[in-house]
DNA sequence: ATAAACCTGACTAAAATAGTCAAGTATATA
DNA sequence: TATATACTTGACTATTTTAGTCAGGTTTAT
């Protein structure tokens, strides 16, 4: 099991936006260069947060991203969700298999991996973007 | 981020395992049948579980697998180990990409990474064979 | 003897990942 | 108004990973 770039990337991402989001907007280019992401990469992540109303684009020259909540507000598991990276362990339904059709015969282990659906997603859901850029900047001192 | 079939394959054969696991060992043709997954992929994972002493072979007729421990003593995170399944979030250090060579410039969701390990990795710490086959007990009744 | 069951390594089709590339459109500013 | 900056979109692709299969063994209870 591992995280995929994609998902690291937009929240780093982000996190770099956060930490860079005062008045004017931020350019994929600026955090391209900081983040070490390439451009068309980050192009394809931020047309997804876009979509799902994380973020906002502003365009033309002096044109970027920016976030369209709080920090405190978008929750990781928003972001993991808009790049398509919600934690996934099985599904049992989808074809009657052997052990596992959800009726009497239930595999051994069916609840397991809802649990650690619930368990993952709860760090997700309590973590926000606020609390990203807080801690590093802590770290700073 | 998505669980692969080797980990939990490797869960649901040792829960398989432990429920049937009286005197006589259990053969991978019947783990295969039960649990409904292809006796050469099996092989190919008790060969890994074996060699993390996990479990213990039966060579000859009325072969199989026995556990190595009790059932109580194998935590989910010896069987993810044994198969190559551990979680792995980052690699910051391997090259000293922009924004995290370990030092200084330290990127920003470094520590966020090293949480979510820590997260996951509780879960499968707790969690002992022990535990699923007692649960799926309960279910029964 | 022989069949059941473990054991090993090589191979492969399909999917996912991590991008690249090309061709735009919009707009601030000189 | 020319132009450079920056967003926008969709198609394409190389590489890696996954989830097995296949073909040959070896061991041992009966």
């Amino acid at each position: 099991m591992k995280l995929t770039s994609k998902g690291r990337y937009a929240v780093m991402a982000l996190a770099d936006l956060a930490k860079f989001d005062n008045i004017n907007p931020v350019s994929l280019r600026d955090i391209s260069l900081r983040q070490g992401i390439s451009l068309d990469y980050l192009e394809q992540i931020f047309s997804k947060l876009r979509k799902k109303e994380i973020v906002q684009s502003v365009r033309g020259t002096q044109g970027g991203y920016v976030l369209n909540k709080k920090a405190k507000e978008i929750k990781l598991t928003n972001i993991f969700d808009a790049v398509d990276e919600k934690v996934k362990t099985v599904q049992c339904k989808k074809e009657s298999k052997k052990g596992c059709n959800g009726k009497s015969t239930k595999c051994l282990t069916h609840n397991l991996w809802d649990e650690l659906e619930n368990h993952i997603n709860n760090f997700f859901e309590e973590k926000s973007l606020e609390d990203l850029v807080k801690s590093s900047n802590e770290r700073r001192i």
